[in-house]
RNA sequence: GCCGCCAUCGUCUAGUCCGGUCUAGGACAUCGGCUUUUCAAGCCGGUAACCCGGGUUCGAAUCCCGGUGGCGGUACCA
């Protein structure tokens, strides 16, 4: 594809409460655009339902978008030379056009109340007629509406489209799209509160912030017809369009909150990591050339093409979302994967853990994780307080190896105490590991059965990280004490 | 109802434009094995798909027609 003019472009949310992770998606197919292209991308708060606010939104934006990083290069926040970037603040715009508009009868003021619309759009559905408007005031001479709005009758403009012909779009994913304008319905375009709606703010907007390519999602394709005639009424070159599949959910329906989470902050609160969900999200929809699929911002940057997005709506798959975390976590440093656990391990108050012992802790069960809050049920029975807590409410069933038998746990147990007694610190779990084996051997002993009691007692889990990985976390003392409590 | 979009393993997809290299490839999930003190991780292997029906062609997942199904839109919401 050649590009011929500068590449400018927009996501254009509405601040109604938190950021669905359905805009997060199509904000990465637009930043990644921007990006490839040298060009902008452009954040435009959508706000023209005042009644659909929710105090705060904006700020939610921007919060996703900077976790996401993908952070506009225009917006309210970071100004730029087509501002404002906030709808609210551009109403003079949206009158005057919609003004020029019925000047020359590409549309017309409506004082049809909603009593008679719903009344009509009964009619028709009953009749099983599509319900739109029937353009009862298209025939009100200009003049006479004109001095109606003078006069203060509450009115709306709407767009007056043509009866007849078609209307050809070319999609940059779908290709040619035709429509026949017969069946579609005189939108409204200004509400008699004066606010515009989304179709005339949207081209109004994208033309005069010179928007180069709209790239939004599927559900806008039928209003592309209107949007294309108020661009031929004004005038103005139409920019190219892209209309990317929806995200959904379980029920292959658009993905909403019925799904479980959908709030784009929502998954760095369980604790997935901002490069995977960026990964996660970008396979869904688009797919590299190679079988790797474990891919960073800089690779896809390399080889995305927005014409390859697919055409069909991709499910939601949360495990494979949980895989590819878990494979992004096991790929960090130990180091700073302890730095990305800080906000959401727990560690119980009165509990003094130097930074060595949280390498070691992590080291121990980073393969293991999947979500960084899995840290807690992982090792926190480490401390103490945790383990005693635990303590009082174990099943000893549990001591019982898969194949052992009862009587045998105590006696290994037993055995097990002295010879962690003899044992002197520090200790390290490679040293240890090869001493105990070797002991077990020496003593006639069996590893499943000795080795089993022993990380039970430690963990207090049928599943936990490694034996010998546990003694060296919780040392002497605190081993033998936790041995002790089953055999005496 | 009307208009539009879409249709490959359970899921995400490669392949479709330019028909043969596809007895349809990869990844996740799942199942089995190896490893082994558990669970993971890792490695090896298995099950599993071209929506249906016609047509064109020597040959169709790929082209054409017709169905069916799913989704979206049909507001003084965006």
């Amino acid at each position: 594809m050649a590009i011929t003019k500068t590449v400018r472009v927009r996501l254009a949310p509405s601040p109604t409460g938190e950021v669905h992770i359905g805009t997060i998606w199509m904000a990465q197919f637009n930043w990644l655009f921007a990006r490839q292209h040298d060009g902008a991308f452009v954040l435009r708060i959508e706000d023209t339902d005042q009644n659909r606010l929710v105090p705060g939104s904006v700020e939610h934006i921007y919060e996703a978008l900077d976790w996401y990083e993908l952070q506009p290069d225009e917006g309210p926040l970071q100004g730029g030379p087509y501002g404002p970037y906030i709808q609210s603040q551009r109403l003079d715009f949206y009158r005057q056009y919609a003004y020029q508009l019925v000047e020359q009868g590409s549309g017309y003021y409506c004082f049809c109340t909603s009593e008679r619309l719903a009344e009509l759009r009964q009619m028709q559905t009953a009749a099983k007629q599509a319900p739109r408007y029937d353009k009862k005031c298209v025939a009100i001479p200009p003049e006479q509406s004109r001095a109606r709005v003078a006069a203060g009758e509450p009115a709306v403009v709407r767009l007056n489209i043509p009866v007849h012909g078609t209307i050809v779009h070319h999609d940059l994913v779908r290709g040619n799209v035709t429509f026949a304008l017969d069946v579609l319905d005189d939108s409204v375009l200004m509400k008699s509160d004066g606010w515009p709606t989304y179709h005339l703010a949207v081209v109004v907007d994208d033309h005069l912030m010179n928007i180069s390519h709209v790239i939004r999602a599927e559900e806008w394709l039928p209003s592309v017809p209107k949007h294309l005639l108020l661009y031929r009424a004004f005038g103005w070159d139409a920019p190219i369009f892209a209309h990317l599949p929806l995200i959904l959910g379980s029920d292959r329906q658009k993905l909403s909150k019925r799904h479980g989470a959908t709030s784009a902050l929502t998954f760095r609160d369980e604790g997935f990591l901002s490069e995977a969900m960026q990964n996660f999200l970008v396979l869904m929809g688009w797919h590299p050339k190679g079988n790797e699929e474990i891919l960073s911002r800089q690779q896809v940057l390399k080889q995305f093409r927005l014409e390859q997005i697919n055409q069909a709506g991709a499910f939601f798959d949360r495990a494979k979302l949980e895989w590819i975390n878990g494979a992004y976590i096991r790929s960090l440093e130990p180091a700073s994967l302890v730095e990305r656990l800080a906000p959401w391990w727990h560690i119980p108050s009165g509990a003094s853990v130097s930074a060595e012992w949280k390498l070691r802790a992590v080291k121990a069960v980073r393969e293991r994780m999947k979500k960084l809050t899995d840290v807690n049920e992982l090792i926190n029975f480490a401390f103490p307080a945790v383990w005693d807590q635990e303590f009082s409410l174990f099943n000893r069933q549990l001591l019982i190896p898969p194949k052992g038998s009862e009587r045998a746990v105590k006696d290994n147990l037993a055995w097990t105490a002295k010879w962690l007694a003899g044992q002197s610190e520090p200790w390290s779990a490679g040293e240890l590991k090869k001493q105990m084996i070797s002991a077990i051997a020496a003593a006639g002993r069996l590893n499943a059965e000795a080795l089993w009691p022993l990380r039970v007692a430690l963990t207090l889990r049928a599943a936990s990280p490694d034996v010998f990985d546990m003694l060296e976390l919780l040392g002497k003392t605190e081993s033998l004490r936790r041995v002790r409590s089953f055999v005496s």
